[in-house]
DNA sequence: AATCCGGGGGT
DNA sequence: ACCCCAGGATT
């Protein structure tokens, strides 16, 4: 294995690393945020807690957590909850993958570890949703284990501090990261410690213009005193996102429209409307051939669109979306047809009901539409 | 190692 | 328009 320049660099002596961690559980003890997550000791909330903060921010986590612990309280009720309603109050999160991996999770918990959720480091790992980052959080914070964590805010602020110019998103520059905030680890004050470095980093050491003025540790940080704060954390680019076109279809029949759950990785679970996905980047989706789709569905053709409902565009992580909503009103009973091919994965709704099936973006956004519209 | 997976917030 | 966020799973 060959060490790059930044790495050999990486490596501060036990002295100085003594007096960052001491410093910072000083200013920590200060300057903590009053967080809902850190008014408990319940290794359930915590986990849930991060589990939310996974690519989330805290202030868009806050009330996601609220809501979900008064309606899952305990570890039980989320393993025997309807996935419909776990899917509903994960709604706007995003990353949904992470609400079905909770409730997989926490039926394991009951069948492997009595009900209990496992201290260890490696019982945690070994549950779905939970890896490197949420393992070293649950084990530190709910269970005080001597374990650094080591996500967004602890990579800026270790490579501001120490001068990582490597990328700290590369497996390498995880490695090497991870390592010194091991070694950063103060024995015994794990909770706090770790907890103390991503305030530090969400506060104060900020992506853009970081607050160095108000910062505990800016005599002791050489990215500050060689002015590169600014440019610190190295990180690969993302390639440019692609756009996608999308027709969607609506149709109300008497005061139900026709929604199907999704079984693809995007949006897995969730419900949606009829929608045709244009298949290349190029190809433009069309009304008509929407209308194709829709005739298997209903077995019958559902009529000219009555409307373009609305346009939406959408960001996702690796594309964008540019979908139109047609709304269809077939005049023709479609129940003798439609009914037969309602399965688990196709329902009926009435439009009062709409906001009990947990949606996407986009699809919220339509149901909107189609509420306003129809009053 | 690269790609996929959402949605919101900040600049 | 672009980057970031208390990342993990899959290929």
């Amino acid at each position: 294995m060959s060490k790059t320049d930044a790495d050999l660099r990486l490596a501060p002596p036990p002295r100085r690393l003594q007096a960052v961690a001491r410093r910072l559980l000083a200013w920590y003890s200060q300057h903590a945020r009053d967080l809902p997550w850190r008014r408990t000791r319940d290794p359930y909330a915590i986990w849930i807690s991060e589990i939310m903060l996974q690519q989330t921010q805290v202030d868009t986590v806050r009330p996601y957590y609220l809501r979900w612990l008064a309606a899952f309280p305990t570890l039980e009720t989320l393993a025997t909850a309807p996935q419909d309603e776990v899917l509903r109050l994960w709604e706007g999160l995003g990353y949904y993958s992470r609400a079905h991996n909770l409730q997989r999770a926490a039926r394991q918990v009951r069948e492997r570890f009595d009900g209990r959720l496992p201290s260890s480091m490696e019982d945690l790992l070994s549950l779905p949703g939970i890896g490197a980052y949420t393992a070293a959080a649950i084990a530190s914070i709910a269970f005080d284990r001597d374990v650094a964590v080591l996500d967004g805010n602890v990579k800026r602020v270790l490579a501001r501090l120490f001068l990582y110019e490597g990328d700290v998103k590369s497996p390498n520059g995880m490695r090497q990261l991870q390592a010194l905030a091991d070694r950063l680890l103060p024995s015994g004050r794990a909770s706090e410690h770790n907890q103390a470095v991503m305030d530090l980093g969400a506060t104060i050491c900020t992506p853009r213009r970081p607050a160095c003025d108000r910062c505990p540790l800016q005599t002791l940080c050489e990215a500050r005193a060689t002015g590169r704060q600014e440019v610190l954390p190295i990180a690969q680019r993302r390639a440019k996102t692609p756009e996608r076109r999308a027709d969607i279809g609506v149709i109300l029949w008497n005061d139900r429209v026709l929604l199907e759950k999704r079984s693809e990785r995007l949006l897995g679970g969730l419900w949606a409307f009829p929608a045709l996905n244009a298949t290349s980047l190029e190809e433009t989706a069309s009304e008509a051939a929407l209308r194709q789709k829709l005739k298997a569905l209903l077995g019958r053709v559902p009529g000219e669109p009555k409307l373009l409902l609305a346009e939406i565009k959408h960001t996702y992580t690796h594309f964008r979306l540019v979908a139109r909503a047609w709304l269809y009103t077939p005049q023709e009973p479609v129940q003798a047809a439609g009914l037969g091919a309602i399965t688990d994965a196709m329902a009926w709704v009435r439009l009062c009901d709409l906001a009990g099936y947990p949606m996407g973006r986009v699809d919220r956004r339509i149901a909107s539409a189609l509420l306003s519209q129809s009053t």
